[in-house]
Formats: structure tokens, sequence, C-alpha cells
DNA sequence: CAACTCGCTAGACGGTGTCCAGATCGCGAC
DNA sequence: GTCGCGATCTGGACACCGTCTAGCGAGTTG
């Protein structure tokens, strides 16, 4: 993992202890984890971070362009460290959410929907993992 | 969509006089409303109606098939009336959702996709709706 | 009539996300 | 060092979404 100082400092964001601490765990995260999920893991660390601060470095960090916000749950908004573009199985059994790799899937004649200027696209697909249980 | 009665019987739902109202409203509507934009635009005609019971009926429209529930606006789940397959646009500007049929877009070699038991699947495109001289 | 079922109502409740006033921190100037 | 100031953090209040529950009323059955 690259130091987290230095990409925040990168992305002009002055790397203050809290906003260092959110970052060690959000940006090198696979589980999309919600705003209270991440507040959660920040405390078992730095036990002082209040939730304000919490939600506030998220959505400072989205401005900035080191996280992606999703809303694929039904429940809550989730954050993906992984910029570049990707699709995402939902599984509908435990909500648990699986990056899958741009290449994996192709879109096509999406360029010639008239009437839409699209920035971004990805499709979501819902279902269940299979051998998630018998298999580790 | 006319006779809104027969509709919920064919589904096995007692047509009470708030149901026929719901249903009225959402299952012809192309505005992807949320829960309480129905409330309020069922109250417009159904003054007596409590929030609880919208929120109910449309629970119980989802179960019995009638309507999808979407989560794709950051802020709350939307409901769409119509259960054939498609795709959805996000108006950025505006949060504003649009259908997309589902054959003006192709998505390829999603069965090859390993590991995974896919039960449904969407493309989910943001961006600006060209020609949209909004501000509703 | 009583007892039962079903749907509706109003309000309480828990969770998520934002906002605010005040405290604190970091840092340059003196 | 300490002064001052803007940036940051804190804890709590707040608003909103969605669910739950107790109680009520209408219809049905015996």
């Amino acid at each position: 993992m690259r130091n987290s100082v230095s990409v925040l400092q990168e992305h002009g964001i002055q790397p203050s202890a809290q906003r260092v601490a959110v970052a060690d765990y959000v940006l090198q995260t696979l589980e999309h984890p919600s705003a209270d999920l991440v507040w959660n893991r920040v405390k078992a660390r730095v036990p002082y971070i209040s939730r304000a601060t919490v939600y506030n470095t998220l959505n400072l960090f989205v401005e900035k362009g080191l996280l992606q916000a999703l809303a694929l749950a039904e429940d809550s908004v989730v954050f993906d460290p992984k910029m570049a573009r990707h699709h995402h199985f939902v599984d509908e059994e435990s909500g648990t959410i699986h990056d899958v790799p741009w290449d994996k899937v192709q879109v096509c004649n999406i360029e010639s929907l008239k009437g839409f200027e699209i920035h971004d696209y990805q499709v979501v697909m819902r279902g269940i993992r299979k051998g998630a249980r018998r298999k580790a």
C-alpha cells in the first residue's frame, strides 16, 4: 500500500491524523463499506474520531476523486476505492458487493443512444455467489 | 392499466379503496417516484390515506410482482411499474430517472462469468439528458 | 349479538446522513 | 515561547426514510 499521506497531498487534501486514519483503511479495502462501517473500522485504531468527521472525510475523498460512492444497496451508500471502471455484482442473500473487472463483460451500442450524454455507466448484476460457502 | 381493481385481483391482492388509489397512480406513472412522493400524489386525491399504508401497499405490490423497487438514487428507493427488463439512465443534474429499452443496449459475455449465479442485471447509465431545458 | 379477521391509522421508533456552535489543532509571525 | 488565525474536529441536535405496533373500524361468521 502506498503512503496515505502522499496520496492525500497529491489530491490536494491536508493530511490530518483523522484523514490519514480513514485513508489507511478505506483506500485499500475490498469490502465496500458503508460510512458507519468505516467509522467502526477506524475507531478500532483511533478511538477518539467522531462520526461527523468520518462522514465529512468520506465526502471529501469522493469530491477529490479518491473514492466512488455507490448507491447499490437499499439501506445505505457504500464506498469503493477502486476508481478504474468496473462493474458490480450484488449478492442478494448477504448484500455483499463484488467488483467485476471491466473487460469481463462488454456493453454494446451504448454510444448510439440518442438524447443522452452519458458520462459513466456500469452493469449492475444481482444474484447469488456460487461456492461462497463450500469453497474457501 | 385502466381497471386497477382487476389488476390487483389478478395478483391476489384485496382491492381496498387505499390500494386502488395507490395503484391508480403508481401503476401508470413514468416518474419513478419515491415512497413519499407516492404518498403525496395519492393524498391529492385521497387525503385521508396514511403514510404507513402507502409504504405497506408499495411493499405488497413489489412482493406480488406489480412493481420493481430500484436503489439508484442516493437518497431513497424508487418504484417502477415497468416490469419488463430494461435499463436505466440517471440524470446527474436533476436526479430524474429514465427507462432505456432492453434492446437498445446489448450486454455480452455475462453468461460466462464464473462464480456468480446471476438472477438479474441491467446497465445503469449516468449523465445529462440532452435537449431537456429543465427546471421543473 | 359476540368473536374473529383484515386493513387502516397515528405515532413511536431506529438508522442514516447533515448541520451547527464551540473547542482544538497547526502553523506562521513576532 | 506565545500570539493569532484559519482549518479541522467534536458532540449533539436535527431532518428524513422506512419499519413497527397498538388500537380502531368494517365486514363476516356463527
